[in-house]
DNA sequence: TGACGATATAGCGATCTAGCGATATAATGT
DNA sequence: ACATTATATCGCTAGATCGCTATATCGTCA
């Protein structure tokens, strides 16, 4: 019975590879970011980043790292510009999951998920 | 021009809003946790879980209250026990994904994400 | 080369998160 | 009531992350 209580089961190995992917594309301005390139379609750069989504050009240079180091944006220089375009596109699934999520969340009023949870205690 | 920079993105406030749960709720153990609910199919006890992938008591419990407390999860008491279930089914496609993004990444070796974040150095 | 616009990095304090051991609470059966 | 099993919580330390300011680097043009 010891063998089989894990197998079907995503690999702890693959999980503790993701999982930091994830987390660290799990942040508003980061997620942000992403919905914005999404949506611009094309490359932008940090300037225009920032200035479309009010955020400290710092700060949107150092999210644009974060977000490059994990492999889901890539920056190609042109000129003194630095352009950013979504590299990995099962992001765009995040997001999308998120737009559900919302509209179950906010319009529906509380989920069941959140209704179970309080009449579990 | 102000006006329209952000129309059509996801507000910031639902961001802020859903990005900690997808952010605790990226977390190894946990994600294994969500993944063995899922394959079992039925409500499970914690020490059901924790004997099957291998934590400690007290940790497992800690994980399935972070869980809980995010609406992913739902526990309710059977005599003296506890049995957790997955309350939140947009959390399995976050798994679907990962399955999706292990096969992408491990097996095809370095990814168009990976190689594009290098050579964009 | 020197000035300038664009981008990246360093350093800091504050806050959050991860695990772990010890302990507390809850439900069951005797 | 008491012992037992199951679950939850507490207290702690170490490490991660956040947002900010100041500063450094890079690329372009005169």
């Amino acid at each position: 019975m010891s063998a089989s209580t894990t197998t079907g089961l995503i690999d702890m190995e693959t999980l503790e590879r993701v999982a930091p992917v994830i987390r660290l594309t799990a942040h508003p301005l980061r997620l942000r970011i992403i919905d914005y390139l999404r949506r611009e379609g094309e490359p932008r750069c940090v300037t225009d980043i920032g200035e479309a989504l009010g955020s400290d050009q710092s700060v949107t240079s150092q999210q644009l790292r974060i977000l490059r180091d994990q492999g889901v944006l890539a920056g190609r220089r042109a000129g003194c510009h630095m352009l950013y375009n979504i590299t990995d596109p099962s992001v765009l699934l995040l997001l999308d999951c998120i737009r559900e999520h919302h509209c179950r969340r906010s319009s529906d009023g509380p989920t069941a998920a959140q209704s179970a949870a309080q009449t579990a205690h």
